[in-house]
Formats: structure tokens, C-alpha cells, sequence
DNA sequence: CTGAAAGCGCTAACAA
DNA sequence: TTGTTAGCGCTTTCAG
């Protein structure tokens, strides 16, 4: 490996220029000089080592992403965009997927704090207790999806969960269903609790009982939702309609549904919640509450890197109802 | 942030004790000193910092992985099973998507190999040609999904595309189908070619024609999928069965098949490939040719720490054919 | 078994 | 504008 010293050899000025040319700074090279220097680099192929950078600079030029599951499309979407932005400003990514087991979350939180990230995202659906002991708060944090979570020092990017689960139930309600069901996230999840309650808000507010027999705990997962339905369509009387926690769990309900040999959205109607780009293909098409993916990527980095990185921000980004042909609006 | 000659002085040792302890080597520690040493640890709080270590221990616990795009399913799958097993052997992973764009590959390449990474995955499903220019050579890659590329050292991951095309192809044709169409994939993607040129052969051996006005070229998205099943359904006359170069194109069928008031299977039989999990989800249940991603992904990594670095291996993985309710065949 | 010290490749302060 | 050099935090060789 050819390093800064042979380039400085070569291009007969000393180690400092080298790095002076190489990071535009902090003192400036007078032009033929800058020539001369960029000519070896190109001749040797001269690249810094970033490592020794890195330890001399106290800066990585990397953050880490700890992400439930990037096999999930809502998750996979969300760290495509937040990768995006970190691209576009010269960052790379270290990225953990938890795969539901706490104490992967709590080594890769501590790994990549260990590497010397400048910056954390951590993106949340389940218990959140372990963050605030293992976050040692030498870098800035971010947390996406969940809650602020107690006694850590980080800011937030959500949605209001309870809100948007309370249009799409409304929307259901004024298909003129009564028996409305819920597919909810596993008891553990902040946002599958709040999609609950938003649920039970809305029949409420319709005046309809929001009984336990029509909710299922589930997974975050097609399975989750394919199995739920099963239940739900077992039940007597079975219910009309159902909202899914997840566009996951719809998609797995439509799936369980037809096992059901119950036609949508005659039979059942579905709406789901996330927005995910999946939802649009299906068939029928999955009626949704849209969040905003693309935007609180971008912004969580935003946010990261936000010059008064002292105070803490919790944004809530608002939510968009997609009727489609799942829950009993006409397709297009 | 506390360092070692901090933990040192604390345990009345010298630093490269603390160092000993650490690594559980090079050199033995008393066991007496090593709990002195622990407890300081301990109490201090103290956390070797890893870029100091991979500075000067010339290995970073990193590799780089480069992606087409993890929001695909396929590919998501895959980084997965990759992620799993660089976890289990301690090493974090560097994501890039490509993004369909070359530069963009480019850029990750560098700098992966900028920051040191001991080793390199790169999966494709484009061109392959600036891969060279940009690969030093410094450390191992592995690329999954596409050819051996020429000029390269590196091992490679795949399936056999053109016999599982013709495989999915054949058991179309096994239904009694002679107008049988082909959803492909870009043109300048070895994958989409091979698969497309599968269907070629399956539909030969049947003494069937395999003419252009059967094929379309299209991305693979489900949009891509969904516009090209559109366009075969309009032409005259129209396919009786499809084969689609990816489940995501299969997927986006489906929907544009519903979208031309035609059903699946008995309007037109569809089959895929891939083998991803949303496959057993779709209505009707998506036929395709499943690749062991799992172990692919595995086997990725097994092969850049693989002891013997020298030679390139070329490991082709085997395919199965899932016939479902997309194909005519029963449902479970 | 433990300590002293060199040095990984670079940035940037200080000197010229 | 450019050169010299300390030192980032650690691993590991060499002495003891």
C-alpha cells in the first residue's frame, strides 16, 4: 500500500502539503504545488487510509443503523432512504438487523460505538429499555418509529400511531361495518399498542363495542396476519372488517382470507397501516394509512447532524388514508 | 473517554497487560492480575476504541457489502442471511445499495476499501465491467448472483439462472400450455439474460416457438412486471402462461393480470423465480423457482474468510421448482 | 509473567 | 506558503 509519505517524496513536498491537498485544508497550497501532489497520487494511486484518518480526525465518516429486520419491506424502505441521505453526505453505513433478539440490538449498539460512529439511528417496534443502558451518549442518537424513550438523551421521528390507526378504522366505519376487527402488533410494541388503541378510539367514538374477541395479538409478519385472520374468520359472529398494525400483517390476511374462502372486500374488508410499496399490487389492492418513509429517513439523518446537537426533537410526521379496493372503495 | 493507560494505572499494571487481557493474548496474564485488570475495567467503564486497534492491528472487523437495492425482497433476503453470519463471526458490515447506478457502486467500493474492510461482497444483478476497475485486490470478495467476472479474483455465488428458467419453463409446458411468454429482465443483467434464454430452451425442447413478440424486457420491479403482463395480455393472441424472470415481476403480474379482468391461473398461469417469502403469501399462491438464499448468503461469507484465499471458487447452488396455485397446479 | 517502547498512517499545531 | 513533528489509542516486539 502506498501511503502519504511516498506521495510526498515523490512530489518533492513534505507529509503536511499531502494532507493539505488531499483535505482541501486547513492551509492552503499554492497551485503548482496542489499539481505536483494530485500528479503523484494519480501515478502512485495514493489512497488515504481511512482508518489512520479516522483515529487522528476523532471522525469516522460512518453511522450505525440498528434496524428490527430489513427483510421487512417497511424497515427495508425506511433504511434505503436514510441510506440515501447518508450517501449523499459522504457517510457510510454500519447496519445490524436486531432479528427480534435484545441483546443483538445491545452488541451492535455497542460495537458500533466502539467503532467510533458519528452518529446512531436505532429504529424501534419492540421493547426499548435496553437502549438507555447500553447508549453511552458519546454520539448523537436518533430513534425512528418508536417513542422518546425514557431517560435517553435522543430525538425522535414517529408518527402518530393511535391517530392514523383511528382514520382507518373510521374509514371502515363508514363503510357501514359494525363488527370491526383488529389485527394488532405483538404487547411489547409501543406502536403496535397505540394502533390498538387507536382502534378501540374509533369504534368508541361510532359507538360500537371494541370487545377483546375481536382483537389478535400478532406478529409484525405475513404469518402473523395470515393467522389472526384465521381466527377472527373462525370466530362467530365473525367480523366484517379488520385493521392490520402493519401492511404485513393485511398482506398475510388477504392470504388468510382466501384460505378462509372469503372473497375481499365482500367477505372482509381489510385496511392496513405503512404504506409500503407492495401494498399497491396486491388484489385487491391494500387500502393503507401512508407513512411518510422517505421523508423521516431523510430527516432522522437531518436530525443527526443538526448543528445544535444539544436540544432533542420529537417530530411526528403525519399520515395519509389510501382507500383502495380492500376496503370496499372502488380500485383507482 | 477512559483508555487503557487509565485502566493501567488503576490495576497497577503496565499497558500492555491491559492489552493482554483484552485480546486473551498474545502472551499469558497471571490470574490474579487478569481479575486486577478486569475489575478496572470494570469500574472505569473502559471499551478498547476499535479504530485505534484497527489502525494499528491492520484488521478493522468490517466488510463491506454492496447491493442492488434492499428494498427488493430478494436482495434483502439475502443481506440478511449475509448479516447473520458476519454477526455470528464478529464482524459488522457496511451496506451500500446501488441504487441502479454504477457510480454509486463505484463510490462504495472505494470507499470500503478506503476503510479498510477485510473483505468485500458484492452482489449484482447488472453490469459487471467497472467492478474491476474498482476492486484493488487488497482483501478477499465474494460476488453472489451474477457470473465470474472476467479479470477478477474473486469467488462467486450463484444459481444455475438458464436451468431454472427452463425448468419453470418446462412445467408450463408440462400443463398443456403452447403459448407461453417471458417476462425477462434488463438486458445488459447476466441473470435476467440466462433465465430468459432458459425459457428459450424449455420452450424448444417442446418444439414450441419462442418468438420475440413473446418476450418482454422489463425491470425487475413489480411495476416492471405488472406493465409487461399488460402489454402480452394486449397483444394477439394472447400468452396462456407466462414465465417471469423474478417473483417481484411475477407479483406485479398478478396485479396487472387483475387490472385486464383476467384470472390467474385459468386466464394465465404465472410462474416466477426467487423463491421469496412473499411468494406463499399472494392470491393466488405464487410457482417459482426458489433459490437457497439462506445458505448462499452463508456461503458468501464462509468463502472470503475461507483459510485458503488464494484460488477462486466458483459454487453454483441448487434450485427448486414450487409449483402453486399461479401455475394451475392445486393450491397446498 | 510483566514492563518499556516502537510505530500503525495520518492531521494539524507550530515553526520557518 | 511549506516543513517538522507530536500524538490519536492501541498491539506487539523485545527486554527484563
Amino acid at each position: 500500500m502506498v501511503k502519504r509519505d511516498e506521495v510526498a517524496r515523490r512530489a518533492g513536498v513534505s507529509a503536511a502539503v499531502v494532507s493539505y491537498v488531499m483535505n482541501n485544508g486547513p492551509r492552503p497550497v499554492a497551485d503548482a504545488t496542489r499539481q505536483r501532489v494530485l500528479a503523484a497520487v494519480e501515478e502512485l494511486g495514493y489512497r488515504p487510509n481511512g482508518v489512520a484518518r479516522a483515529l487522528r480526525s476523532r471522525r469516522t465518516w460512518s453511522i450505525g443503523l440498528v434496524v428490527p429486520d430489513n427483510s421487512n419491506p417497511f424497515f427495508a424502505q425506511l433504511a434505503h432512504a436514510i441510506e440515501d441521505e447518508t450517501f449523499a453526505r459522504g457517510y457510510s453505513l454500519l447496519v445490524g438487523n436486531a432479528s427480534g433478539d435484545a441483546a443483538r440490538v445491545e452488541s451492535y449498539l455497542r460495537t458500533f460505538q466502539d467503532r467510533q460512529v458519528d452518529g446512531l439511528i436505532v429504529v424501534t417496534n419492540g421493547p426499548t429499555e435496553d437502549l438507555a443502558r447500553t447508549y453511552e451518549g458519546r454520539v448523537p442518537l436518533v430513534i425512528v418509529v418508536d417513542q422518546p424513550v425514557r431517560g435517553l438523551a435522543a430525538s425522535t421521528v414517529k408518527v402518530d400511531n393511535k391517530e392514523g390507526a383511528r382514520l382507518a378504522t373510521e374509514h371502515l366505519v363508514s363503510h357501514g361495518f359494525t363488527r370491526i376487527a383488529c389485527i394488532a402488533g405483538p404487547r411489547d410494541s409501543a406502536p403496535g399498542r397505540e394502533r390498538y388503541e387507536g382502534w378501540q378510539t374509533a369504534l368508541r367514538a361510532a359507538g360500537l363495542a371494541a370487545p377483546d374477541s375481536l382483537v389478535r395479538w400478532a406478529e409484525f409478519s405475513l404469518r402473523g396476519g395470515a393467522e389472526a385472520v384465521r381466527e377472527l374468520l373462525d370466530s362467530s359472529p365473525a367480523p366484517e372488517a379488520v385493521f392490520a398494525a402493519t401492511d404485513l400483517q393485511a398482506i398475510g390476511a388477504l392470504r388468510g382470507t382466501a384460505d378462509a374462502g372469503v372473497s375481499v372486500p365482500d367477505g372482509l374488508a381489510i385496511v392496513g397501516f405503512d404504506g409500503i410499496a407492495e401494498a399497491e399490487y396486491t388484489v385487491p389492492r391494500l387500502a393503507t394509512v401512508r407513512q411518510p418513509v422517505g421523508l423521516m429517513g431523510r430527516r432522522a439523518v437531518e436530525l443527526l447532524f443538526r448543528e445544535n446537537g444539544g436540544d432533542q426533537v420529537h417530530e411526528v410526521f403525519p399520515l395519509t388514508l389510501v382507500s383502495r379496493g380492500t376496503c370496499g372503495c372502488p380500485e383507482r
